[in-house]
RNA sequence: GCGCCCUUAGCUCAGCGGAUAGAGCGUCCGGCUACGAACCGGGAGGUCGCAGGUUCGAAUCCUGCAGGGCGCACCA
């Protein structure tokens, strides 16, 4: 609103000739760093003095001067080289009260996304063992990213892809039946290459319990495939349990072996995907080989072809990868985004050409977010499945908790690299930043609960929505205190990190801006006696308060941490 | 050797074209006879890795260099 209250004082002023200008540019608000120059400021004069013909401060005394005397705007005032600074009144901040209360949980949603369609794809771990520790972080960042998009007007799927066919798979076979066979009493082989970890005797063990040693004494291999299917179902539970733990549900789990089964004319995906690209002329033969055109599309910048089908007639996974994608755009989706980790990056480009080359180019989004590096009191804990020598995930949540590991995974930037100190995370638990923005949430359930002489049981957000307390026709104009008047811009800037953070695919703006916010709170906390004799503030007040707590409530939701009432 | 990412306070990191570069932790000094002190206020602490360039203006964009991480298979 702002944005066109500027623009219409620029054209007005062309149209009255006080300025030349043939062409109006873009109008750009951004928030000062600095309160002192106001909420808003706008560069136009800055941008426009060259053509207009004219210095930056001369073009922005005559904006100024057309924008003072608005309702919403309490100051305007030329700055610096030419910033045009302007501050809200408090009535427009005011009104922004009954704007969240009237919209609750819907506070910050846009239409960003028009209602396309989108899937996120993260996680995907092998299901051949335990996740590592970052997995942990793909899981908290692409569902934090996939609530985010929902809030921004996208629909959304999640997905995790099931590497369940290939090399993997048979080593992990032969290491779950080698480890039942010993379990059995059996004298067999342990080879170096295959699974070392201490799960793979506990699902041998499992297995055993329910069904005996019948399998000692069979066809290796028909023991081998029935482990596989067996040990690979339990891992396939055990993730799923474990993500659903710390609130991370998939819509779809789809199987890698469904790209490679053959199609009622006997064709797979894969088939059909190395058809589409033959057709498009992105196929050819070399060395026995079959080879995708890679640098065909040189704008991905991939530096060599790619082979898809090996000399011995097996096929390479990024076949697979390429048919599962093909499979993506299938669905319907307009975009799809993949979490990956970067010791993967080097796939990018490939990955991307061969999405164009199917005929979706610049439809697929790879996120690619740093390692995590698991310290232990300082030292690096080195992780290997094959060794078995790691912390899975699992045990991570176990110790500090599935709201703490989310927040902390998604604090900083996917690209950044993450140290992450089991033992510091521990001790430190109480310090936490998520601690402290829950708390401002649960102290502001306890004032309200306590104005509204609820018990210490009660659910405040089910009385909010009940409308059984803090009347919406409180006087807002009452909110005059330095505090309350920064606490209001606060949550005014709630939808703005909503659209960056799903326009840049960075969830962690939301954290940056839950412990602001919280720290607003806190401030007006300290300054403000809330519940007092005067009945008209303390009406305001508990109104403020209570849109405090639902723009409190919306990041951490958006970031998939509880918002606690009580801690 | 080539490619991608990173380098900002003692530590961990925000900021990603704007005006005096921020937060948490740590450190020093203060603040509960009222709604939750898991809180609040204040101090000390920075040539934004280095060098050029682009422009009204650079931590932010471009180039080069240095240091670190991760990749460079007819592996998965």
């Amino acid at each position: 609103m702002l944005v066109t209250l500027v623009e219409d004082a620029l054209a007005a002023a062309v149209a009255a000739g006080e300025v030349a200008l043939a062409e109006l540019p873009d109008v750009e608000l951004e928030r000062p760093r600095d309160p002192a120059h106001g909420d808003w400021a706008t560069n136009v004069a800055m941008v426009a003095a060259k053509a207009a013909g004219t210095s930056p401060r001369v073009l922005a005394d005559v904006i100024a001067a057309r924008i003072a005397g608005h309702p919403d705007v309490a100051a305007v005032e030329v700055a610096g080289p030419g910033f045009i600074n302007m501050r809200l009144s408090d009535a427009a901040l005011q009104r922004l009260v009954v704007e969240v209360r009237a919209q609750g949980a819907d506070f910050g949603r846009s239409d960003l996304g028009h209602g396309r369609r989108v899937q996120v794809e993260f996680v995907s771990a092998n299901p051949v063992g335990p996740m590592h520790v970052g997995h942990g972080r793909w899981a908290a960042l692409g569902d934090s990213m996939a609530r985010v998009l929902e809030h921004a007007g996208w629909r959304v799927q999640r997905e995790f892809y099931v590497n369940d066919s290939g090399v993997q798979m048979d080593i992990f076979a032969k290491s779950v039946a080698a480890r039942y066979l010993q379990h059995c009493g059996r004298e067999v082989p342990f080879e170096d290459e295959w699974y070392q970890g201490t799960y793979i005797a506990e699902i041998a063990e499992e297995i055993c319990q329910g069904e005996g040693a019948v399998w000692s004494d069979a066809d290796p291999a028909e023991r081998e495939a029935h482990f596989r299917e067996k040990a690979y179902a339990q891992v396939l539970e055990h993730l799923r349990s474990v993500l659903h733990g710390m609130g991370v549900d998939f819509d779809v789990w789809f199987s890698e072996r469904s790209l490679h089964a053959p199609g009622p004319d006997g064709r797979s995906e894969v088939d059909v995907a190395m058809d589409r690209l033959r057709e498009a002329g992105y196929i050819y033969e070399k060395d026995g080989a079959t080879w995708f055109a890679s640098t065909a599309l040189p704008e991905y910048g991939d530096d060599k072809d790619r082979v898809l089908r090996k000399a011995d007639g097996d096929l390479t996974y990024f076949a697979a990868d390429i048919a599962y994608h093909m499979d993506k755009f299938a669905r319907g989706f307009d975009r799809v985004i993949n979490i990956w980790g970067a010791d993967h990056h080097g796939y990018v480009a490939r990955m991307k050409a061969a999405c164009a080359a199917l005929g979706h180019p610049g439809q697929l989004d790879i996120v690619i977010g740093q390692l995590v590096t698991l310290l232990r009191n300082g030292e690096i804990v080195r992780m290997s499945k094959r060794t078995g020598e790691m912390v899975t995930f699992e045990e991570l949540l176990d110790e500090v908790g599935p709201d703490a590991a989310r927040y902390f995974f998604l604090r900083r930037g996917t690209d950044q690299p993450l140290d992450f100190d089991i033992g510091l995370a521990k001790e430190q638990s109480s310090e936490n930043p998520v601690y402290y923005v829950q708390y401002a949430h649960a102290r502001i359930c306890s004032i309200l609960r306590r104005a509204a002489g609820l018990p210490a049981e009660a659910d405040v957000a089910d009385a909010a929505a009940a409308g059984t307390f803090v009347p919406m026709s409180a006087d807002l104009s009452l909110l005059t205190d330095q505090a309350e008047l920064t606490l209001l811009r606060k949550l005014a800037e709630f939808p703005e990190v909503v659209e960056m953070a799903a326009d840049r695919l960075a969830p962690h703006k939301l954290t940056t801006y839950a412990e602001d916010l919280a720290a607003s709170f806190h401030q007006f906390y300290t300054l403000c006696r809330v519940v007092s004799d005067d009945a008209a503030v303390t009406g305001a007040r508990l109104a403020l308060v209570d849109a405090s707590r639902i723009v409190l409530a919306g990041v951490l939701g958006l970031l998939g941490v509880g918002a606690p009432q009580r801690m």
